[in-house]
DNA sequence: AACCACATATTAATAAAACCGATAGATTAT
DNA sequence: ATAATCTATCGGTTTTATTAATATGTGGTT
């Protein structure tokens, strides 16, 4: 039967939570523009929310007087009861946000993002919550991305830009690219007498590089561009550590994170060669899943990465 | 910020009603596919809720063993908060529906319709709601379908099926024309011997007819089919009455709705004539706006509308 | 082990809805 | 008057809900 016969219990309702939301707003603020404002959405959503709700009853819940919309007897009736549902509505999602596990996190990022930054994220966030259990998952940012999409991580740090409506892309910071040498190499003199290292040093050195397609890699074909093709590539390896050893042996000069480096130049290892004329800089970013809900332990992840990205 | 901040107060919901009652359907049935019939949904929609829920959230609600969905801890506490949740909407839907004026009640009938059955229902919608306050527009069913699209009617009551993906139109009755002459006229006698009317006869005779174009009209046409060029159309008028009384003034025949002319027939001012080769039947409908929802006032009044059509 | 009956999950396509930008029409303020 | 501001509405686009069909998995039966 089409009409509504009140047979048992599964009775569907004819409104739904974002409508109440939209009204309320609207009774509070007095004006549609406004609440239309403190939703985040056009005027002319918020407005037919509201005229959708009240015809779903054939009831007037506002004296259109002027341009001004004032709560009518009835619309106040529904408003104070329409407030309690919502409130209602509000703690049940606490609870649901609440059982989720938010000890249990799956973090992706990728290779330089997580053996130098991801790693002490994760011990200030065990120091904090000591009962985190937190997964770090190293791939490439296809990888990753890929697996947020199927909800099989939670957050990714990623190096390259990747456009995706069902992710939520957003930076997180930037990072330094530098170039360097053993301390025995001719360069790293000139590096010493503050002497600037030119293209053509660049053009002269041998390097050794990570595999092509990594983030780094394509930042550094990104930063050399114009020279790129005249560049005398001896080695490609997958490991910034190894890189690292090839450079000290002195197999070439290298590029990569700073962040990757900065104990191997304290400690003398290797040296800092700079290239004022290119920029090495590159973003980190975050991803997750426009449809996720956000949960605390992601907040508290986001949060932990941007305080210590400062620091 | 594209993650959860916690701002101010109006706090999104990031679950729906919907979710809810699919959700609690299929914790009750301790299945997805029960749930689904009980919810007149396909399997797959009922499945992709409850899994849309828990990702929300990331949360299992269900522990899935075999074929079997068993309800686990966090599930249990979701359900009895939704229970009392989804029982608060229910509330606040009723008052909803109170708040309409049941009272008024917009009508829209065609002219047959309108005059012969309608005001006796309406009669008796107020003698049952004295406090009732129906409003009766006569009006052809195009006017008629338009002004519910526009929401300017509750029901309407019409002859003619349409198709409009807005429109709810659901079988009334039937209802039956009749072919009918003054009591002068020489089929009269004919009818009076219990002699069939021939289709001879109708061809000879000469016709007083409602207007192209409505309902009455429509109806006599389609019965009339493979004879209907060669009748001799000597009169057409706008009422009911006025062909009533171009036939008692032997100006012609008629087929007129057998309900308007019962009187007439009992008082002998007009005689009935049987066309059993002719299949004299119609259908009448019920429209309502698919979105709107059906008010106290509406069902009463559907329900008085089928409880008087078989008295 | 092969098969059937049945249950859930997934996919691809479609129907419905939410939403936005632009704009009309109406009202207040200047 | 005129500008500024508000609500309502229209046309079009994006999201979401839903379905039919199908894949996949499970338990019982031969």
């Amino acid at each position: 039967m089409w009409f509504n016969a009140r047979t048992r219990r599964p009775a569907p309702m004819h409104f739904t939570l974002r409508q109440l939301e939209i009204f309320l707003a609207i009774a509070h603020q007095q004006s549609v523009s406004k609440a239309a404002v403190e939703l985040n959405l056009s005027q002319s959503a918020a407005s037919s929310a509201l005229k959708e709700l009240e015809q779903q009853f054939d009831l007037q819940l506002f004296d259109r007087v002027g341009k001004r919309l004032q709560l009518n007897a009835q619309g106040r009736t529904v408003r104070t009861k329409a407030e309690h549902l919502l409130a209602h509505a509000e703690a049940l999602e606490q609870t649901l946000l609440q059982q989720t596990d938010a000890r249990h996190l799956k973090v992706g990022a990728t290779l330089t993002i997580g053996n130098y930054l991801a790693v002490d994220i994760m011990a200030e966030m065990v120091r904090q919550h000591p009962d985190a259990n937190i997964h770090l998952e190293i791939a490439n940012t296809a990888t990753i991305s890929q697996k947020i999409l199927n909800y099989e991580l939670d957050v990714g740090l990623v190096e390259g830009e990747l456009l995706n409506s069902e992710l939520d892309v957003s930076h997180w910071r930037s990072d330094e690219l530098a170039v360097f040498c053993s301390p025995t190499h001719p360069l790293a003199k000139k590096a010493a007498a503050s002497q600037p290292i030119t293209d053509q040093d660049l053009l002269t050195a041998r390097w050794v590089l990570r595999e092509p397609g990594s983030g780094t890699r394509q930042a550094f074909e990104r930063a050399m561009q114009g020279i790129l093709s005249d560049l005398t590539i001896a080695h490609e390896l997958q490991h910034t550590e190894a890189i690292q050893q090839a450079v000290v042996a002195n197999l070439g000069i290298g590029c990569l994170s700073h962040i990757t480096l900065k104990k191997a130049f304290a400690q003398g290892r290797l040296v800092h060669l700079p290239v004022p004329q290119r920029d090495l800089t590159r973003q980190f970013y975050f991803i997750v899943h426009k449809q996720k809900f956000v949960s605390q332990g992601i907040t508290q992840w986001l949060a932990l990465c941007r305080s210590l990205s400062v620091g």
